[in-house]
DNA sequence: CGTAGCCTTGAGGACCTTCAAGAGGAGTGG
DNA sequence: CCACTCCTCTTGAAGGTCCTCAAGGCTACG
């Protein structure tokens, strides 16, 4: 158990090695800024070099800016994960907070010659990235290839592995965003993922508890409508 | 430019530093796997753990299998590139070459082994990662939120950024994958590749030269088929 | 020059989106 | 504590984009 510590106390914890000399230590604390952010406030890099984000609490969404209203939600990130956000090229991006939560932000760059020499914050770096990577790669395979009802389930039983409370078989989940920021996270409308929940609800695989609140209660059926492979077939 | 050598040497010197000593260096010779791969030929990596993978020679494309006959390309790797290969999970996944071509891997657990407290090998490997990880937040993007049209018009895009031949204002392409491999990096039928093509054909924003060549006459005309954002609006 | 396989083109249909209206939460003020 | 109101979510109907199925053309290669 973690008390109540300081943001960059947690942040070294995590990411940082015991080992490391204190004036480098010092140099990333000098680096480290922080953002409370309320609800729905959303921090924006348009103008600025690439991020390391560190979420000390709370949840949110890594949002690109497709066009005009066409805003794709690229992850969710929640207590205690680390990841970058790009620096603006044929999108922007932004981060944006699904509660009311605390970032700690680094500009890439000097994180990084900070860093140099120092493979275990390398290391460190390397697995949340490598982490990111896989997630992205499972979208884009939930995107190109799934429909609509498939990649419903998908992020149903996503959400259940990263946030989910078990007991006994069954896995109740608190979604702290809403429907809109998981259809522009699954390439669907919000209307579309409104009536597959609804499906779902109606085939008694899952229990909806308010706006937010869902229980899966039937997890191997949401496998196979989520459309992976067979495991050992 | 680098004479024809053995290919662990061209991987050493595109991601191990100079002053690496003589005994770490051999280890990663020993781990290091050679693959000669004629054209369509595949490496699968089902029972295996995540793997490291450099594109000596040729193109490769990295499937993950969604379920019978339907695959999804993750990613496109050329000559020079350096790219990781998730152990499987939901998915399995398979590198296969589009040209005939010769890949190096390693067991990425035993790499990061013998690579740990080498800040340098851990940083190449952390760009690597996050190029790829880039590229595949904009595929995201591109499946989530675009068109067939917009889609297309990415992808010619890209590949003119990778491995496009420029000539006064157009650029040259020769496409190493088909078009099957097109529509299943873009989550698009076949049919509907070709009609868009053709589209851009009849607009006179492409010609093509047998199947696989293709110029592109107007970039300026397919940033904006690609539906990216205005810069500087 | 012939053949096999890839690509192109066309017609019909499915899934998801768009547009529209109504239901239900969550928070606020009385 | 309850009623009110706003906003999100749900549900329905019509329409569009892309997929499926099918056939023909062309390229690349033997």
């Amino acid at each position: 158990m973690t008390t109540l510590s300081h943001p960059f106390e947690q942040f070294a914890e995590r990411v940082l090695p015991s080992t490391l000399g204190e004036d480098v230590r010092c140099g990333f604390h000098m680096l480290a800024r922080c953002h409370p952010l309320a609800r729905e406030a959303s921090l924006d890099f348009a103008e600025r070099s690439e991020q390391i984000v560190f979420v000390v609490r709370g949840a949110t969404k890594l949002v690109a800016h497709a066009s005009e209203s066409r805003d794709q939600v690229v992850a969710f990130h929640f207590a205690g994960e680390v990841f970058t956000v790009p620096e603006p090229d044929n999108y922007s991006y932004s981060v944006c907070a699904l509660r009311e939560c605390e970032l700690l932000t680094f500009a890439s760059p000097e994180f990084l010659r900070l860093a140099e020499g120092e493979a275990e914050i390398m290391r460190q770096l390397l697995d949340s990235t490598k982490l990111s990577l896989r997630r992205c790669r499972e979208k884009t395979i939930a995107l190109g290839r799934k429909t609509a009802g498939e990649r419903v389930a998908v992020f149903l039983l996503g959400m259940a592995r990263r946030i989910g409370v078990e007991q006994d078989g069954r896995v109740a989940l608190e979604l702290p965003m809403s429907r809109r920021d998981i259809s522009e996270s699954l390439g669907l409308t919000i209307e579309t993922v409104s009536r597959q929940l609804s499906k779902l609800k109606d085939d008694g695989v899952i229990e909806t508890t308010g706006r937010s609140g869902i229980v899966l209660l039937d997890c191997p059926d949401l496998q196979r409508r989520a459309g992976f492979l067979k495991r050992t077939a």
